[in-house]
RNA sequence: CGGGGUGUAGCGCAGGUGGUAGCGCGCAGCGUUUGGGACGCUGAGGUCGUAGGUUCAAGUCCUAUCACCCCGACCA
């Protein structure tokens, strides 16, 4: 996968908040390397079963056959949690709150771009704490800073609950997750939290002295978010005329086309778009004054590359002293006078940013059903498809039953949710509704 | 890793039965244009994925090989 920098810009600004988020609950960002050896991986049981078939190793070095083979990394617990167990000696030294911004690789036997990538660009928070419930307690607020990314700024309805054990991190305890519905009705996990209870830090030995002088094994969380949400932004809110970015992370929120004939006309326009940019202080605004393009064919281009607002600056407007304000989520037109012209444009981000949000909700909550007959959770997964709350025995067998006859997985067993029923496959008790679907 | 498909100009493609490599878009120059993907004229651009082979002659036939795409099993 190749970022050009338009795509590179969207990254950047979802790692600006995302970065700004971390930070503000108290994680400092470090950086660990790429390669690591093999032996650091085999430590913890669980982790180098998940992680062996998607490995890429370097046996060579240098020039000649390595020792001991590297893995190019595929996440970092190992490397991070073996610096952890020099780290920490002492409860003063807890919690610990690292973050890491970095790439990694897994070799996918089938990629899609954005979604399924050999190398992608992520961030990965590794923490340590002196309680169980302290890591618990991290887990689930990093996932509720996920969800609030999602929602506020990605402009994407998600559906917060934990993975069943089929689903989860390998090595995880508990993995917690949030799930999107993209246009196409299938789900796509949009990040993930875990609670890693003590797994890693016995395979590491990171202990620490307790206040009253014993030696505990510390407990951990891990949690990531990818570039893959730059593919659920396009799947959520993409339609047939390309890309719609929600303002708040679009690299441009409102570009500006001039439209003139004569030098007349463009010396005009130029000096009104001089206080188009005045009221746009503080906006990320592009003035595409391209002379080998109509202005058509930049509407155009603008509309493909998903910028929210556009303005229209013609003779026309100059003489008026107004603007056309297009908005890229419902292409209605407006006419706004460049008195005030901040304010108007500053609301209508805002309720674009909103509209998009709304939409995706709507269309998830149309695409959502609660199922209590398999055969018509069957009929609705080979017709339309969508978000099946249906009850669920726990058991592996029905889980993976289910998965093979429908090619439907438990995308998420929600929180708080306690209505009991009978399994939607086998009948036996149900303690709650969980979220099937067909994922990506 | 199995099944299918495609490699010909920057991109998208056409090139029955072997016989001088083409079209559209894009690109360059000039002119006219510019309020929803402008038009005319002129022009540049190709070891036909790669390597062998058959033939007087291969984009075309044969063999091998590589790459990419699609569909299934494994995965953020």
């Amino acid at each position: 996968m190749i970022i050009r920098p338009y795509g590179y810009a969207l990254w950047e600004n979802i790692q600006k908040t995302l970065d700004a988020k971390f930070k503000a609950t108290g994680h400092k960002n470090a950086y660990f390397p790429l390669f690591i050896p093999q032996s650091f991986l085999a430590k913890e049981e669980e982790h180098v079963e998940g992680f062996a078939p998607q490995l890429a190793v370097v046996t060579h070095g240098g020039g000649k056959v390595l020792e001991e083979p590297l893995i190019v990394r595929p996440t970092s617990e190992t490397i991070i949690n073996a610096m952890f167990a020099k780290w920490i000696r002492s409860w003063r030294d807890l919690p610990l709150l690292i973050n890491q911004w970095c790439n990694v690789v897994r070799w996918e036997l089938r990629t899609r771009l954005f979604l399924r990538t050999l190398e992608f660009l992520w961030q990965e928070g590794h923490t340590a704490h002196a309680t169980a419930e302290e890591a618990e307690e991290e887990a689930r607020r990093m996932l509720e800073v996920y969800r609030e990314f999602a929602e506020e700024e990605m402009a994407i309805p998600v559906i917060v609950g934990r993975k069943s054990e089929a689903e989860k991190f390998a090595g995880a305890v508990h993995t917690y997750t949030i799930e999107a519905m993209m246009q196409d009705r299938r789900a796509l996990q949009a990040g993930t939290s875990h609670f890693l209870g003590q797994n890693f830090a016995k395979a590491f030995e990171i202990t620490y002295q307790t206040k009253d002088n014993r030696l505990e094994y510390v407990w951990q969380t891990s949690w990531g978010l990818s570039t893959r949400v730059i593919g659920a932004i396009i799947m959520v809110h993409g339609d047939d005329q390309g890309l719609i970015l929600p303002p708040r992370l679009a690299p441009i929120e409102v570009v500006i086309v001039p439209i003139w004939r004569s030098d007349e006309q463009e010396a005009q326009v130029r000096k009104a778009v001089e206080r188009v940019k005045d009221e746009l202080r503080g906006v990320r605004y592009e003035f595409d004054d391209r002379e080998t393009y109509t202005p058509g064919w930049k509407f155009n281009e603008w509309e493909q590359k998903g910028v929210p607002l556009r303005i229209e600056i013609g003779p026309r407007e100059v003489e008026k002293e107004q603007v056309v304000l297009v908005r890229r989520d419902t292409g209605e037109k407006s006419i706004t006078p460049l008195e005030g012209l901040k304010e108007r444009i500053e609301a209508s981000l805002v309720e674009i940013q909103k509209n998009l949000y709304s939409k995706a909700l709507t269309f998830r909550e149309e695409n959502s059903y609660q199922v209590d007959d398999y055969e018509e959770f069957k009929r609705i997964l080979e017709g339309p498809g969508g978000f099946l709350g249906a009850h669920w025995c726990g058991s592996a067998e029905c889980e993976a039953q289910i998965k093979e006859e429908t090619k439907a997985t438990i995308r998420a067993i929600p929180f708080q949710e306690q209505e009991r029923g009978k399994c939607i496959r086998c009948g036996e008790v149900s303690v709650q509704r969980v979220v099937f679907a067909k994922a990506y």
